[in-house]
DNA sequence: GCTGCTGATGCACGCGTGTGCAATGCTTCA
DNA sequence: TGAAGCATTGCACACGCGTGCATCAGCAGC
């Protein structure tokens, strides 16, 4: 008994062939760019499927191809503001490229995701872009093994074929221990979360690095999650002790910081505090906030994660840095 | 020539039944929960299908039941907060479920975002979410004779056999009207963007209405798209006109008129002038803003979402609507 | 010893699509 | 007119997998 095309259920291309009294062939050359079929004949076609409602099954295209247009995207954290800026841009891009993006939310898996990459593997996707976390060698090496491209962006993987993607933690760091120290600041600090990605333990070390430079030390706030809370709670420990310049490695810390400061501790900025952020999410352009930060420039993360996953050759020995630009607001002080 | 399983590509079950030497029905039942196989061909597939680094093809799979795992979730303005937060929490619970989430990014998609849904159908979604864009009734009923579950987060589209989840609309602009009118304010004004969705379409209606019970009539700002940015234009054109109360359809467009009245037009809140927004984002809790808004429950919203999707019975005829709580912070006086 | 039953296993088919190959018909050129 | 070339079309196979059906071995009960 075959399917009823009136009752329910998806059309096939058979379907299509038998009201336009053709070939299976020809429905899916018709619909197939650059395949030899008559006028006559695709018009047929066309207005059979258009009558029937038919759409092409990609789960078949991809079987027969072994592989999708599915690009699997590993994020956490989805809900804060650069990574959802991230996030926003990568989805527009892939889809302007036809590509599929399959969101992945690391959130809930504890330590490894690489249960997400398998799940892209089963899919076959044609590539995964990996946000958040860090994948285990071994299961890159797999994705690379079966021609699964993969993007690492911000998450250097050691010894693997795989593009990866950074921005200039240190040329960021070091301008911002400069801006400190040109405003005057002698009793600095840098502001980190806990969970110290590679990215973040970067620029507290090029920072600590670049101040070493001046004989100066600062204090180093590293613990809870790279939150707004978290900033808070830092500025509670440290403003107390004096401090009057603060590189915070986010900028959702460092609004979580000069919240508190001000607000909490009756602290002014730039007067008696200069904040330094990271990223330049849109909430530090908020008038309430005028925060001087480094600016990332995610166009540009974003055209190299789409260019990584469409080009053909082997990836590129090296990683890509992307510059950062420092954008002066009212959280600093003139020199 | 078969392919070679150590040179590349992906291994099939094929390549592992030969391994194991049993037959690939064997391999697909191990991997098949409450299939008859016994202890001992089981044990020899597993350490085959390992040795081969083995995956089964989803895309076949989906081919065989005609229905994927695949649920299409359609956005817009990702980077904002309540969307952001929204995808989030969608993207985590539908993974919790075993569930992909294949992101739409309507953005670019002008006008209709029909092509996106369409696209959907071609891979046989299980579901597709609406979070944004209004789609025509005739693509939803294709989705659902063909089987695939609508879901419309916010956007009600009449006779349509799809589950539509709304929010309180009426009640949360009821509690702002008689909140600011309890905080004496008389001059009263409500802020909307001027892409009207019907959610927002509706606070402004309520709002409206309840005042007029009061024989009050609000200024009505409807311009410019829903952002920080729109809620700084309307209080730079409303606050002058001597506004002491606001009610902004969003918390986004009531950040940035709060900003921009104190900043900017130096007023004081909530001594000066009474703000209430709608959503309660991360940012309206943050110590610069305190403001009064109408928190919606994204995490109910999340679980009737997911509901609709794993229901086996048809939708229900009538749209859930979930409540909103006035959470009271320093942008209003207190009674 | 024979029958009936149960669990394990393999064969073969189908899911919906793309495509190589051969056949066919038409056009063009000598 | 005949041959060669080209565009068009259908047949048949392949993609990787799940599963109904038949087969078979093992075992209990008579």
């Amino acid at each position: 008994m075959r399917r009823d095309a009136i009752t329910s259920g998806f059309v096939t291309s058979a379907d299509v062939a038998r009201l336009a009294g053709v070939s299976r062939s020809a429905v899916s050359r018709t619909f197939t760019p650059g395949a030899s079929v008559s006028a006559e004949v695709r018009a047929r076609v066309l207005a059979a499927a258009d009558a029937l409602g038919y759409r092409v099954n990609r789960l078949a295209q991809g079987l027969i191809s072994s592989r999708s247009n599915l690009v699997g995207v590993v994020g956490a954290r989805l809900a804060q503001p650069f990574q959802a800026m991230q996030l926003a841009l990568l989805s527009s891009a892939l889809m302007a490229r036809g590509l599929q993006c399959l969101l992945l939310n690391a959130d809930d898996a504890d330590q490894s995701i690489t249960p997400l990459i398998e799940r892209m593997l089963e899919f076959r996707a044609r590539a995964i872009v990996i946000m958040s976390g860090s994948p285990p060698t071994a299961i890159v090496e797999e994705c690379v093994r079966n021609g699964v491209r993969v993007v690492l962006v911000y998450k250097p993987v050691e010894g693997v074929a795989a593009d990866t993607i950074l921005c200039d933690d240190e040329g960021g760091a070091r301008a911002a221990a400069d801006l400190l120290l040109a405003s005057g600041c002698r009793s600095l600090a840098v502001v980190s979360s806990g969970g110290q990605t590679p990215s973040l333990a970067r620029r507290i070390a090029f920072f600590r690095e670049r101040l070493a430079g001046h004989d100066l030390s600062p204090l180093v706030w590293a613990e809870g999650p790279t939150s707004y809370e978290t900033g808070a709670a830092a500025a509670q420990a440290l403003v107390p002790q004096g401090v009057d310049g603060v590189f915070c490695v986010t900028d959702l810390i460092a609004l979580g910081f000069m919240d508190r400061a001000r607000h909490g501790l009756g602290r002014r900025i730039p007067q008696d505090l200069c904040v330094v952020g990271f990223d330049d999410i849109p909430q530090a352009g908020w008038a309430a906030y005028g925060l001087t930060t480094l600016r990332q420039d995610l166009p540009a993360v974003t055209r190299h994660v789409v260019a990584a996953i469409e080009r053909e050759a082997p990836p590129p020995a090296e990683a890509v840095t992307v510059p950062v630009t420092l954008v002066r607001r009212g959280s600093t002080r003139a020199d």
